[in-house]
DNA sequence: GCAGATTGGCTAGCGGTGCTAGAGTGCCTG
DNA sequence: CAGGCACTCTAGCACCGCTAGCCAATCTGC
């Protein structure tokens, strides 16, 4: 029983050591540099034994992405309980939001722009991500007013990733990020 | 001279097919199925051709991209052209955005989401995409208060762009979608 | 302790990608 | 009509994701 029991760990370590080489090559080069080949010679296995761990490139991909989910969310809580005041709180959620995307753009990518299973909204989100968009929901609450808080939530998130990935992308000014981040919270805190 | 002319004449009409054939492949079958070997064939010469007209694939697709801004443009300011006040203005035009980015996809993510290198606010931001930006400024403007005209228009545009591509990528609730623009709208044209 | 079965990683290769070097052809010029 | 030039095509490079089939090392039953 120890032998197979030792085999299922060496495999388990095996599959962690696949992800954590590609989460590393992406946020290292980028997810272009993230070849099948290069994760290969990564974890100094053959590229088929990627293929027995996953169904292909894009989940190993969807793993990257779901244990980011875990970071942002842990961030994003983190930052909710520094914050004391319920406007501060969504001031704060905002920035380590965008700060996040920004330090760690390649994981970002995986979790929101990459053209990935990771389906939302749905049945199999992941608990992480669930728990990222709750920190979120929570922070708004007392400015949601009359709005159902879902939706509301689902409009100020709409609003930080535009600003996020149309930064990313060179399409605002940089210089302007700060402010557009405050104008953005002004908006979404003001009652009544 | 003539047939110097008429060369010049031949080679930009073989640059606007490629350009259309790309758009409408993309359109029709998504960027995926826009393959250099696949755009040689459908204008019916080889693939170096290409190359003589564009430095590379991107360069294709950033020439569908300014196409592409020119068309948003022009439904932007029907949008804005239609409305008889200033609210109703902004509420049309959002509509309007996010009616184009649903129903050309392709398009839109030619213009916004490929790592392409169409420049934004720099120097040679194409002008169809400086018109776009500006007649949503135009729309906001009697909404922008103390805030810099500018910068809260990248923010509302923002908000129109995270929806968009959040509810393509399936993260964010279809049935919702109205509600959403209706709300951004709402946050962005309250007064004082 | 040894033959046979089985598991599992490897080599090699398929069909595809963007892109390019160099050959060859047809046209215009003198 | 000959020479030169402009232009297009064929063929191929290096890479991609992915997989079939071989081979060796291990475990199992006699």
């Amino acid at each position: 029983m120890s032998i197979q029991a030792r085999r299922e760990r060496e495999r388990a370590e095996r599959e962690r050591a696949i992800i954590t080489a590609a989460r590393d090559l992406a946020e290292s080069e980028g997810w272009d540099a993230v070849t099948t080949r290069r994760l290969a010679a990564e974890i100094e296995y053959s590229q088929p034994v990627l293929y027995s761990h996953f169904r292909g490139k894009d989940a190993i991909m969807a793993a990257v992405a779901v244990e980011g989910c875990g970071d942002l969310a842990a961030e994003l809580a983190a930052a909710r309980a520094a914050a004391t005041d319920p406007r501060e709180a969504v001031a704060g959620i905002a920035t380590a939001y965008a700060t996040f995307a920004e330090r760690r753009p390649a994981l970002y990518d995986a979790i929101f722009t990459l053209p990935v299973a990771l389906s939302f909204a749905s049945q199999d989100t992941p608990v992480e991500l669930a728990r990222a968009f709750a920190e979120l929901a929570e922070t708004l609450r007392p400015f949601a007013g009359d709005d159902d808080l879902e939706t509301f939530t689902e409009t100020f998130w709409s609003g930080l990733h535009g600003q996020v990935i149309l930064m990313r992308g060179g399409r605002l000014r940089r210089a302007e990020h700060e402010r557009r981040l405050a104008l953005l919270v002004e908006r979404f805190t003001r009652l009544g």
